[in-house]
RNA sequence: UGCCGAGUGGUGUAACGGUAGCACAGCAGACUCUGGAUCUGUUUGUCAUGGUUCGAAUCCAUGCUCGGCAGCCA
């Protein structure tokens, strides 16, 4: 079954686009993904990529890919790459052909209007260009759009420099239950507030010494209405424009503009920038603008338990050593899910499953976990691997030789064929699958116990072999010859099946272990001054030296495995020629985990 | 204590005045050469109180609870 072959989603933004679609109020349906490049794209983002994305190919429009780059201290060009190449991933053979990008260069068309500016920059339409001559757009390359629409904004008297300090105006916007004060510099003539402008432009002015503001309502009850800062100074190279500016607009002045400038029909966004809403129309409709606006929708941010979402607690993960990188697998980030093994496609499903609210809550994270599972069962080859080995001799075989058994690869897909693995007299089994006390109910091995050799034979144990100090080094066991897979006697059962590998045949491989990267499920929320770091689990990552079947050492990078009875791996980038190195992407779910809890 | 928003089983989400459903999780069982998968059954819910209505999760009122907002961050 192809994992978006689900029903076409529904929620009350959908509703929404769905309506105004109907209406014909648009002539196509415009959407944006709009990230900051101050860090790496994480699953929440995921949540809102499939959002926006998803609307657009159901709608048969488009979503813009843009870089909301408007704060040069805090942006790289680290972030935009991973974030291209994230976003890419994510869509792609889904919705890689609604993605809108720019030509390589090109900033808005400037067109006038009635003597007033306008500017507009849509995205070239696929196929007309090769992947190397387009970009995503950057709020960076309307600066000089941006800059002349603050001007338009002063002549009409609706902005005006300020030169409170920026504790001053602190102080002067009040609190949320008592109105700000006007500013002393409020009234400033339009001609002066024109020069001012112009001079901040022009860098005569240092960091923090002026501002541009919105003239609106200092004694509004919404406290972004208060003359919110519009322009900031700050000489500061930014990773995209250089140092050509030395202002720069704030986000509530760029992003509303920006996606007028698009051509956005309907900007989807995160709750907590509800109360910014008045503001975005308040900006649009102050410049009179010719064409339609663009109208802002907000839906609940993911929230996953037993993690933690915010770029800056990533950041702080990530700088601070408590992970290796941005795309360690233990990371809720897109690049530390794909390293992981995690499947685009399932995090789509997810996506899908989980729905659009606005009811800020936490998701289980085994909703994901579960999304991610549904896929690899059906679509993982199996393989046999030992992750923790225990040698086993059996005795009654003959020594030196080696047969091979039929394996299926995968039984959810008989198509997927079977495969020869070797078997011998010295094996390898899973420590754990071996107990000398077992509790009630424990199917596997045990002294005078028989179990099945998954594709081969039933053996029985007879002996555990322990070194001086009491640990088990070796099971010695006799196998029933009579009773291979597939062979005329195969019919007899054996409560428990385990996995094996041949000693003489298996090759070594590491296996990183990936548990939750939080031992509590809601990390951010311990309280006041309780460090999220306090919750970090010790052991998120445990290393073993394992072995696997020979066929594995073929293994391609890319490919997901099951092994039987443990998990899905998949090649992590640090293996080498004759040097695997798997991620565990996920446990199999076990029930025996939950009985022995008992 | 100003403004904005949200409350449906344990969690997430449907039902748009007409049988409270789905998914995940949980529990019980069947099946199984993966204690996986699959199948069956099942526990648990409309924040509260009034009102409108033949009928309310849905409409109205009041209250309660939770979240967001006072960056020259986004």
């Amino acid at each position: 079954m192809n994992p978006d072959a689900v029903p076409t989603p529904s929620d009350f933004i959908r509703d929404i686009v769905a309506a105004d679609a109907q209406a014909g109020k648009y002539s196509q349906i415009v959407t944006r993904f709009p990230p900051e490049p101050n860090g790496y794209l994480h699953i929440g983002h995921a949540k809102s990529i499939c959002l926006n994305f998803g609307i657009a190919r159901e709608f048969g429009g488009v979503c813009n890919l843009r870089m909301d780059d408007t704060n040069p201290t805090k942006e790289e060009v680290e972030y935009v790459e991973s974030i291209l190449e994230d976003v890419k991933w994510l869509i792609a053979g889904w919705a890689d052909d609604r993605i809108g990008l720019k030509r390589k260069g090109q900033t808005p068309d400037r067109v006038v209007r009635d003597g007033h500016p306008d500017f507009h920059l849509g995205a070239v339409p696929r196929n007309l260009l090769s992947a190397t001559e387009v970009e995503p757009f950057y709020a960076s390359d309307y600066f000089a759009q941006l800059y002349e629409y603050a001007l338009e904004l002063i002549r009409r008297g609706r902005a005006y420099v300020c030169d409170l300090s920026p504790g001053d105006t602190d102080a002067y916007r009040g609190a949320p239950d008592r109105a700000g004060q006007d500013s002393p510099f409020r009234n400033r003539t339009v001609a002066e507030n024109l020069d001012l402008f112009q001079r901040m432009k022009a860098g005569e002015f240092p960091d923090g010494t002026r501002t541009l503001r919105a003239r609106i309502d200092m004694a509004s009850p919404n406290v972004w209405m208060r003359d919110p800062v519009l322009y900031r100074i700050r000489h500061a190279e930014h990773h995209h424009t250089g140092d050509a500016w030395c202002i720069y607009p704030m986000y509530d002045f760029a992003h509303c503009l920006s996606d007028y400038i698009e051509g956005i029909t309907h900007s989807i966004c995160t709750l907590e920038f509800e109360v910014h809403r008045p503001l975005y129309d308040w900006i649009l409709e102050a410049l009179d603008l010719p064409r339609p606006l663009p109208h802002q929708f907000e839906f609940a941010r993911l929230n996953l338990s037993y993690t933690v979402m915010s770029k800056r607690k990533l950041l702080q993960l990530v700088s601070e050593g408590r992970v290796k990188g941005w795309d360690d697998p233990r990371m809720p980030t897109i690049s530390g899910l794909r390293r992981r093994g995690v499947t685009a496609t399932a995090l789509r499903r997810f996506a899908y499953n989980i729905g659009v609210t606005k009811y800020n809550g936490v998701t289980d994270v085994a909703v994901l976990e579960h999304a991610i599972r549904e896929e690899l069962n059906r679509e993982a080859e199996r393989r046999l691997g030992v992750l923790r080995p225990l040698k086993v001799v059996l005795t009654n075989y003959p020594e030196g030789k080696v047969e091979t058994v039929d394996a299926v690869n995968n039984p959810e897909n008989p198509s997927a064929g079977r495969r020869p693995v070797p078997f011998g007299r010295e094996l390898y089994i899973e420590r754990e699958d071996f107990m000398e006390a077992p509790p009630p109910k424990f199917f596997r091995l045990r002294p005078g116990g028989e179990v099945r050799l998954k594709y081969a034979y039933i053996v029985r144990c007879d002996e555990a072999v322990k070194d001086a100090s009491g640990n088990i080094v070796e099971l010695r066991c006799t196998a029933d010859l009579e009773s291979k897979s597939g062979g005329a006697h195969a019919d007899r059962k054996v409560k428990g099946t385990i996995h094996w590998v041949s000693a003489a045949e298996a090759v070594e491989a590491e296996v990183r272990l990936y548990d939750r990267l939080f031992t509590v499920a809601q990390p951010d929320s311990g309280g006041e001054g309780v460090d999220f770091k306090t919750f970090l689990n010790p052991r998120s990552l445990e290393t073993v030296r394992a072995r696997v079947e020979p066929s594995l050492a073929e293994a391609d990078m890319g490919g997901r495995y099951q092994f039987e009875r443990l998990g899905y791996f998949c090649l992590d980038p640090d293996s080498r020629r004759g040097q695997l190195v798997f991620n565990r992407i996920i446990p199999l779910k076990d029930s025996w985990a939950k009985e022995a809890r008992k």
